[in-house]
DNA sequence: GTTGAATCGACTGTATCCAAAGATGAAGGC
DNA sequence: GCCTTCATCTTTGGATACAGTCGATTCAAC
């Protein structure tokens, strides 16, 4: 950005809000603006090449979707990712994807499973050299499919805090290539549950995955400090 | 407002955004501004006696929140409550509510208990010369305390869903005063469970409460149809 | 060493201007 | 008669400038 959006972009159609707001989450996404940062008004619309005006409202919809925290008349900082906070957003992520799974099981349809097998290809593709960015890519786009596939939008606007537990606090969930391999192989599961149409099978295997990275991490509380 | 802020309110300190999202959003839930109708910018920041750019972030947030749709270039307007929406909005809610009990369950706070049966007691009282309009007060009283509570700050932030369920869309979900009893029966079940410290137990029954309003209003869908 | 005022940086809110996008309706062609 | 097209009008979208306010820091005074 910074320049392109004077006289190029001819045909954007998308409002710019839209567009900050996704070019900033991205940024925090891909931890070029670090957690626990902060995010000037001047400096951002200036490095953005806009006006404070949408910026604001980007920001607005960011600190909605819990990926900052607007404090009033001192500034907006990137959400400090501890592993207590990382915790809490994964409980809601449990329900969040099993409910997803068991809503494209219900709908049965034969698109959804093979949508979501060549996205569990993908990620066994980011296994053999060891990808860590690539799988954590991989990881998100499988559970956005889902929780797109299940065509519910309410549930579809919770995306943001699967970015957020598998992104934003990547460096305090980190997993290795184990992990990673088992992940996958629960995905699998939850796939073969939905595309058996079996709804229950897929909301508690589903539920069940994401479960297992809370005992996970819960047993490293104690042992590693909250990280500043 | 209107007039108030001008002169007036000399330590709000509660950010102006905030302050517009809460006001527009309790007109929404109090029916002042109907469901389908438009908001217009000029308008509304005349009418609230404020400025266009706090009015579009506070816009901006509502959007995200679901209670409006924000159109490109063409405007806000509040979103249309017809049964297929209620319905998925149910969906979600069942998941996050039995997430909220159970959490509030495990926290084995006593003070928990007896609020909750506070607000059982509250909801009781508006029965007996039947009130739908305090009963439906009193209903998403006790929901949201559930949902503080279970004190995970993701979950809080679902807050909105609740009451989009339960007060926007109340002219389509209307209960009468014998499905009103029957709500709270199981409100109560859901507190015993919390008192008695079972997690699992409280999740089920917090669940089961709104699937039997979802089965109860899927049986609607073919005899009415969705009402514009 | 603590208190308190001054200052500075940054956000908050207002007002105004202009551009762009949809909606509307009338005129004109088929 | 119907469809298209063009002009217009309303409303939102975005930029800019300016007046407040809040918080944190600093520095002097006690």
């Amino acid at each position: 950005m910074s320049s392109e959006r004077t006289q190029a972009s001819p045909a954007t159609s998308v409002p710019l809000v839209e567009e900050l707001a996704a070019v900033i989450r991205e940024r925090i996404y891909t931890q070029r603006y670090a957690t626990g940062s902060w995010l000037r008004q001047e400096q951002l619309s200036a490095e953005l090449g806009v006006s404070r005006t949408p910026l604001r409202e980007a920001l607005r919809i960011l600190d909605r979707e819990g990926l900052i925290q607007v404090h009033p008349s001192q500034g907006a900082r990137v959400i400090t990712g501890d592993l207590p906070t990382l915790l809490k957003a994964y409980e809601l992520r449990a329900v969040i994807d099993g409910l997803a799974a068991r809503l494209v099981a219900e709908r049965n349809d034969p698109a959804s499973g093979r949508l979501l097998g060549r996205a569990i290809e993908a990620q066994l593709g980011t296994l053999d050299p060891w990808e860590p960015r690539e799988y954590t890519q991989s990881n998100v786009d499988f559970h956005e499919h889902v929780l797109h596939l299940s065509e519910n939008e309410f549930l579809v606007k919770q995306s943001a805090i699967i970015r957020l537990t598998a992104q934003v606090f990547a460096p305090v969930a980190l997993v290795g290539p184990d992990a990673a391999r088992r992940a996958i192989g629960e995905h699998r599961a939850v796939v073969d549950a939905i595309d058996a149409g079996d709804g229950p099978a897929a909301e508690r295997l589903a539920r069940a995955h994401i479960e297992a990275t809370i005992t996970q991490l819960r047993s490293r509380e104690d042992a590693a400090p909250p990280a500043e």
